[in-house]
DNA sequence: CGCATGATGCACT
DNA sequence: GTGCATCATGCGT
């Protein structure tokens, strides 16, 4: 999981990062959601060009890009191509239970990484991560297990840019932060 | 199960 | 002053 990997569009490297595993300080799990940003979107916060908040998305790929959102919690983004980056949504928890329940306060295992905001706390990040290497220590990578099946839907919370299919995720995983839209009637198998 | 709403900080205009 | 790349809770069905 070298810098080559982040320096390509963000959302090959989206959709490429599901199945791998990740660990912050030895705890966290198998990636299962993610969506892609770059810099043409108009929901990306690099969309109006560099600011100080999201300098390092303008920074070199395979770094880490950390945000607040609505005032509360973190937001864990893989920087990729200049002004891309991928924010990491659900990650089925394998590693470090206790440690994530203890953060997240009693939980379901369920719902310990279920969302960008329920992930980071349960994997300990803040704003002292942001810019950090990807390659080094806190952050440490797996290999997918086995054959993963991919899906991209349009992605979650945003008000612009709405169509654009660029969140990926494991279909049937029940670690999502929210499930697989279900097909418009008459659109697919009968069922 | 679904929708509505309050919490709460800060970048941006 | 406004608007979020969210989460937990409360109420109605």
């Amino acid at each position: 999981m070298d810098a080559t990997f982040f320096d390509r569009p963000a959302a090959t490297v989206a959709a490429a990062l599901i199945g791998h595993g990740l660990l912050v300080d030895g705890v966290g799990g198998v990636i299962v959601e993610t969506e892609a940003y770059d810099r043409t979107d108009p929901a990306s916060h690099s969309f109006a060009g560099p600011t100080r908040r999201n300098a390092s998305m303008f920074g070199p790929p395979g770094r880490a890009y950390v945000y607040r959102s609505y005032g509360l919690h973190w937001c864990l983004n893989l920087v990729c191509e200049t002004g891309s980056a991928v924010l990491l949504r659900a990650i089925e928890p394998t590693m470090g239970l206790e440690t994530m329940r203890a953060r997240r306060g009693l939980d379901a295992q369920r719902l310990l990484c279920a969302g960008p905001g329920r992930l980071a706390q349960a994997l300990g990040i803040d704003l002292s991560h942001d810019g950090l290497r990807l390659d080094r220590a806190p952050f440490a990578w797996g290999a997918p297990q086995g054959p993963v099946t991919v899906a991209a839907t349009t992605r979650i919370g945003i008000s612009r840019g709405v169509e654009v299919p660029w969140r990926f995720l494991v279909p049937g995983s029940p670690y999502l932060s929210r499930p697989l839209p279900r097909a418009k009637p008459g659109a697919g198998p009968a069922g």
